[in-house]
DNA sequence: CTAGAGTGTGGGAGCGCTCCCACAGCGCAT
DNA sequence: ATGCGCTGTGGGAGCGCTCCCACACTCTAG
C-alpha cells in the first residue's frame, strides 16, 4: 500500500498544495498552470525560438512550480530518438587494458555527456551469443549512438556497426583505412619518442617487445620503434624484435629469447608495461642492472610503471581525453545524422622515471 | 536523404518483400499477419499463461516472420518500468579504488544483468551540481533500480536514495545500522586473517595501517586486527596504529611514524596494497627487509601487489561476485517491490605470496 | 482600404504498447 | 432446459509527448 514514488519535493513542498495530485506531472498539467496550450510548453522545453517572452516565462514558472520533468519514454515513442548512447566493450578486450584505462575511457566519456542530456548505457560483450543479441539491440534502434571499444582487427563488431549505418565512434582503429569514425593515441609517435630516448642515453643495441601484430597499436608502436631507429641510421634487425602479447608472462618469455638470441642488448622498448614489468623481472633474474646495463622503457604509464623497481619510465596516452573525445564525436555525428567519417589522433607524452 | 535505418536483415531479406514497408514492424502488424488481435501478440510476448498453443505458434511465427522487437519507449510509457538500472558511482570514490576494482565490479554487475533485458545505465557524479542532477534524474523515474558504490559514512546519495524509496543496493555499508540493501566483503575477517598469518610466523610486534576511519571499511579492517591480536591474548596498543588514507603517500608517512614509535615492529598489516606498497619502499629505505625483519600484508590483492619487490600478500575480496550480488538482489527488490532489506557478506581470502 | 506575409498559438492526431473490459465458447452442476 | 464459472480472445482507451495544421493576430506593402 505504499506509494511507489516520492512527490517531487520541489520549492512548494511535497502533498500540501491540495488539488493537484501526487504523480508526477506532466505537460498538459503545466500548461493549464501557464495558462497555455500544450504546444507553446513544448516549444519552451525544447527551446524553439517560436514562443513569445510572456508565454515562455509563464510556462518556466509553472514548470519550476510543478518540479516538472518530461518524460522520456513518451518523448522517444514520438520523437524516436532515446538521448542515449552505448558504451560497447567486449570483454575479451578488457584483458588487454592497461590497468586504470577502462575507467579512465569512462571517466571521460561520462564528463562530455555531463553535459547534455544523454544517457549512457555500458555493454559488455563476453561472447558470440551476446555479440549477436547486441545486434538485434542496436537494430532495434534502442541508442542513438555507439562508442566501441575494440582493438583486434577482426572483431566483427566495427562491421556490424557499419552495416546498421548508427552513428559511433572507435577507440583505436583496425587498420589505416578504417572507415568508421575514431580516436587514438599516436602510438607511432609514442615508441619513436620512446626509442628516441634510448639512443639518446647512449643505447647501442635496442631491442623491443612488440603486442600481438594483428593489433594496430601493437603494429603502430612497432613502427615507431622502426622508424626511430632508421632515423638514427641503424639498421632494423629482427633478432632485437621480441613479439609477445601485451601479458607479463609474455613479456618475460620475450625477454628471455631476446637475452638468449642478443646478449649485448642494452635497451628494450616494450609495447605495454606489463611486458616491461615482465622484462624487468628477467633482466634481473639474469644479473643485469636496470638502467645501468639495460635501459627499459613501457608503454601506457599504467599502474604497474610507478610501482616496479626500478619505477618504470612510460609513454604516456590520454585515455580520459580520448573517451571524452570520443562522445564529443559522437554527439556530433548524431546531430548532423550525415557520415561525416572523423578521425582523432591524440598527442602521447614520455613520462621518464628511472628504468631508462 | 538517405534512410535513417536498415531493414531488420531477417531471414526472409529485407525491403523485397515487396508489401511490407522497411520500417520497424509494429505489434499490429505482428498481429495482422498471425491472424490475431493486439492483445494476443501482447500476452505472448509478455508470457502469459492465458494463450491457446495454436495462437502463441502462429504469432512466434509472425514475430520470427518480421523480425519483430518489441519497442521499448511503448511499453514504458504505458508500464512506467524501464527495465533498466543505474550504476552510481561518485567520481571521488574513484580514486580509492583498488586497480581492476571499477572494471570488475561492472563485469560481475553487467554479467548477472546479461541474463535478463535490463539495461545497464552508468552515471559518474563528481560533483554538487551532478549530485542534484542526480536526484532530479532519479525523481522522474527513469531507471527502476539503483546500484551504488560508496563508501563513505557521509555520502547524501545513499539518504537521497531511501527518502526516494527506490529500489537500491550499495557496494559496501556505511555503518551497522545501514538501511538500505548491500553487499559487502568480510573486511573484518580478512583483516582478522591476515593479523593470524603473521602472528602465526612469528611476529612480535604487529603493527597496522589503516584507511580514513570516516568509512566503514576502515574501520572493520581496523576491527579485525584488534580482534586477532585479543584473540592471541596480545594488547591492542595505539602506538602500533598507524592513521592514513589508502594512498601510498599516506602509507608512507604511516610507516615513518610507525618507524620512530616502535622500531621494534617485524610486522605490518596494511588496509589497502598501496598504503603497503608505501610501507614496504620506507621499510627498505630504513634498512629493514621485508619479510625476513618485518613481515607486511596489504589488502585487496590488486595490480600493485603482484608487482611490488617482494611481491605481497595480500587479502582478497571477490570484487566481480560483489557486482554480481549487487546486481542480483536489486532485480530481486525490484521484482517483489517489497522493501525487503538484504544483506550479504562475501569471504575474503588470504593470497599468500612472499612479503609475509 | 485590402492583400499578403509573417509571427505566435491551440489542439488534434498519433507514436506502439499494455491494461482491462466485454464477450464468445465451452464444460459442468443444477 | 438454465445457470454458472472458467478460458481465451479482440479491441477501445489511454500512457505523455511531438508534429503539424489551422487559425488569430500583427505588420507592411500596394
Amino acid at each position: 500500500m505504499s506509494q511507489t514514488a516520492q512527490p517531487p519535493a520541489g520549492p512548494l513542498g511535497g502533498a500540501g498544495a491540495g488539488g493537484r495530485s501526487s504523480a508526477r506531472p506532466t505537460l498538459e498539467e503545466v500548461a493549464a498552470l501557464a495558462g497555455v496550450g500544450r504546444g507553446t510548453v513544448s516549444r519552451v522545453i525544447n527551446g524553439s525560438p517560436r514562443v513569445s517572452e510572456k508565454a515562455r516565462e509563464a510556462v518556466q514558472a509553472a514548470i519550476a512550480e510543478l518540479g516538472y520533468v518530461p518524460n522520456r519514454a513518451a518523448r522517444t515513442l514520438v520523437t524516436s530518438r532515446t538521448d542515449s548512447v552505448a558504451l560497447v566493450v567486449p570483454e575479451a578486450e578488457t584483458r588487454l587494458f592497461s590497468e586504470p584505462y577502462f575507467s579512465d575511457i569512462i571517466s571521460g566519456v561520462s564528463a562530455e555527456l555531463a553535459e547534455t542530456d544523454m544517457q549512457l548505457l555500458l555493454i559488455l560483450v563476453r561472447n558470440q551469443r551476446e555479440r549477436e543479441r547486441l545486434s538485434a539491440y542496436l537494430t532495434a534502434q534502442r541508442v542513438d549512438g555507439v562508442l566501441l571499444v575494440s582493438v583486434h582487427q577482426d572483431d566483427p563488431l566495427p562491421s556490424i556497426l557499419e552495416s546498421l549505418e548508427i552513428p559511433s565512434v572507435l577507440a583505436g582503429r583496425r587498420g589505416d583505412l578504417e572507415p568508421l569514425s575514431y580516436v587514438h593515441a599516436d602510438n607511432a609517435g609514442g615508441a619513436r619518442m620512446a626509442v628516441r630516448h634510448l639512443l639518446r642515453r647512449g643505447c647501442r643495441q635496442v631491442a623491443t617487445i612488440t603486442g600481438p601484430l594483428d593489433m594496430e597499436v601493437a603494429q603502430a608502436r612497432l613502427g615507431g620503434y622502426r622508424r626511430a631507429l632508421e632515423e638514427a641510421g641503424r639498421p632494423y634487425d629482427e633478432e632485437l624484435v621480441g613479439l609477445a602479447d601485451f601479458t607479463e608472462e609474455g613479456g618475460r618469455l620475450a625477454m628471455r629469447e631476446l637475452l638468449e638470441r642478443r646478449p649485448d642488448l642494452d635497451g628494450v622498448f616494450c609495447a605495454s608495461d606489463l611486458m616491461a614489468a615482465g622484462a624487468m623481472q628477467v633482466l634481473r633474474a639474469a644479473g643485469r642492472r636496470v638502467p645501468d646495463q639495460v635501459a627499459v622503457i613501457g608503454f601506457d604509464d599504467s599502474i604497474v610503471a610507478r610501482h616496479t623497481d626500478p619505477p618504470m619510465t612510460s609513454v604516456r596516452q590520454p585515455i580520459e581525453e580520448m573517451g571524452r573525445t570520443m562522445a564529443r564525436l559522437l554527439l556530433e555525428e548524431i546531430a548532423e545524422r550525415g557520415r561525416a567519417r572523423r578521425q582523432v589522433v591524440l598527442a602521447t607524452e614520455l613520462v621518464v622515471r628511472d628504468s631508462a
